[in-house]
DNA sequence: CTGAAAGCGCTTACAG
DNA sequence: CTGAAAGCGCTTACAG
């Protein structure tokens, strides 16, 4: 790279057996190798100018305590000055027995399970594990994510963020390590490594709606997908029927609009129901990004929330409470899932059981329901 | 891990040295080593399984066409059968002189620049470059991330988005590698292996501010932070002065609230004025996320959007469509940003010059601005 | 407290 | 077209 031998950027090319070399403010080492000319620190580089063997360096490096202080000392200072850092595809590979957690977060931009992520992070501070988080895409294999980090981290343990389980049963099994399922009911998974926790998404469903009846509504809009197997979003929304069906109301199919986890679709759907002349007093969605997107399709109708419709989502996300008017919602207890589940999952890691809990949930309420209108 | 054992997991321990077994319909490969009972299956295992030496395998991994169709068949079958998945740790070891541009981006719940990186990923695509993409918190040091990736991966180059250069002029030099800065102005940065590309932030700060002087706005809030040193956000504010001056009103710094890109952090901010009893009619946030805290600041107060109080935002992300009333913002080109940025680090890499391009940016027409009110 | 040596799983010239 | 061998940068028993 010709632009390494600027000068302007301060750096002059030298060859590794020269070692150290100050040009003006900046310490640069360098390396010419094989066609490479950037500068590579490895722990041999360290381990010369310190004057110590690599193993040295290693355990200074990995903080253990049958060092020298003087050489520790000597090593640290090598490593600052040369702005040394670690090789971390190194270490891992010859690092076989470390305490790692893997965390799989399915869906880049889903901020309910982006913020829960952080608080599983949060919650593995001081546990002793290192915590290995890889974000997929919302349609890509878990389970492939989970087996390539177990490859690369030797893991103890996975945790699975908002990851589908449709049809998975066998993977699952096959992925021999204990994993916990968070936001997702697995108990129907009968394997001694897998637990799971969530809310119990059918009787939230059912919580949301009943209070849509409560005021009122009847004819009720229901926005989700049900998927071959329940999942999630499918129990919301068979939870919302029961609660129909509990109060003496059928279900009317043509008031479901199926919408995936985006603005752009649940606003089409409800944008679409309305254009096919439906009539409802309130929707349901199975998220409140959802939501968000069906209130903007209302409201391009000339609907008021919560005046002429209510709207209820479901998550609670953090956005919920800034919008006008702010959305009431389903919350689930975010942080609370993201500790149990690191609790769980280390519990099995040390020889436990497994266990599928459910925790409560809670209406938020928000300013975007209202009685039905008379008339 | 005694799970392991368990028959219902059809999974059964097994010497290494026993190779191949099945247990029902699951292909079990098995070792048992150091402690260690779960099954890795290396490029090793692959080899002996289908009768090749390891170089044979590794060609056939690496798609190289070197490989009688035969062998090619048989190892590709026991990849498949054994589940085979390649440890990145050690391909990254050894593979040196790969085509990888990394990616840092920096702050986990910026929606906005989420959705750039995935714009960078896909105008990546067919590019022959792999794309190793390292989010960073947003207090994080970037160059220290992009030092590790280079450590690990042999980058070609480097793309910041999002990352702060304040009083890091000898981070970036010291970076000896080719790097593009997008969203942020750094032609002040005079390094030949730098480029930039982003908006005119200073002009579109003045831009949406001269909006609100048209329809009247005399007294327009502020919202955002000035760094030490110009960074974007700063640059948007310094516009909106600009754009005061020049319509020959002053600027009042009662007006500003100073707030980081959290609802919370904006919400509390413009809360403050009101208690304050700061007297303006239009907002002025220098993203998105603070218009809509702002506005529910007003909502609070019982100030209504656009009736009473004017409020622009910036970054123009897709949620601002979907708000009722739908946010006025200053549109950042995202997707230009993105496949420039590819390019232009692309021709770097090539040996070509870099540059410093400033892209024009368009204030989006929404329903949060309207004429100031008489009196 | 320390260093020489083996080896993690892979890739890649090199010699056939 | 193929395999034996060297080596990427580290960690970790092992023997002092």
């Amino acid at each position: 790279m010709a632009l390494l031998l600027q000068p302007r950027c301060r750096c002059r090319a030298l060859d590794r057996a020269a070692g150290l070399f100050y040009t003006g403010q900046t310490l640069t080492f360098w390396t010419v190798k094989g066609g490479e000319d950037m500068r590579i620190v490895t722990i041999k580089d360290v381990a010369k100018a310190a004057g110590v063997s690599i193993s040295t360096v290693s355990r200074v490096l990995n903080d253990r305590q049958d060092v020298d202080p003087g050489s520790r000392a000597r090593v640290l200072a090598m490593v600052k000055k040369m702005n040394y850092i670690r090789n971390q595809n190194a270490s891992n590979l010859k690092q076989l027995n470390k305490a790692a957690i893997g965390v799989i977060l399915a869906g880049r931009s889903n901020s309910f399970l982006i913020s829960m992520a952080e608080d599983v992070l949060e919650a593995g501070r001081g546990t002793g594990f290192q915590f290995i988080m890889e974000i997929i895409d919302e349609k890509a294999n878990p389970f492939l994510a989970a087996r390539k980090l177990y490859m690369e981290h030797r893991l103890q343990g996975v945790i699975f963020l908002g990851s589908n389980l449709e049809g998975q049963e066998n993977e699952v099994k096959r992925l021999e390590l204990p994993q916990v399922y968070a936001t997702i009911e697995a108990n129907h998974i009968d394997c001694a490594h897998v637990s799971s926790i969530s809310i119990n998404n059918r009787r939230a469903g059912k919580m949301a709606v009943g209070r849509l009846i409560e005021l009122g509504h009847k004819n009720i809009a229901l926005l989700g997908y049900f998927s071959k197997v329940d999942d999630s979003t499918g129990q919301r929304l068979h939870g919302a029927v029961d609660a129909l069906h509990e109060a003496g109301l059928s279900y009317d199919p043509g008031l479901f609009a199926e919408v995936d986890f985006t603005l752009a679709s649940a606003h089409e759907g409800v944008k679409n129901l309305l254009d096919q002349g439906k009539k409802f007093t309130a929707i349901f969605a199975a998220s409140d990004i959802m939501a968000i997107g069906a209130i903007r399709a209302l409201s391009d109708a000339g609907l008021k929330v919560p005046q002429d419709v209510s709207v209820i989502g479901f998550d609670g996300i953090e956005l919920t409470r800034y919008l006008v008017p702010a959305l009431t919602t389903v919350r689930q207890p975010r942080k609370q899932i993201a500790q149990e589940s690191v609790r769980i999952l280390r519990e099995m890691i040390d020889g436990g059981k497994n266990s599928h809990v459910l925790l409560p949930c809670e209406l938020i309420a928000g300013e975007s329901i209202a009685p039905v209108k008379e008339g």
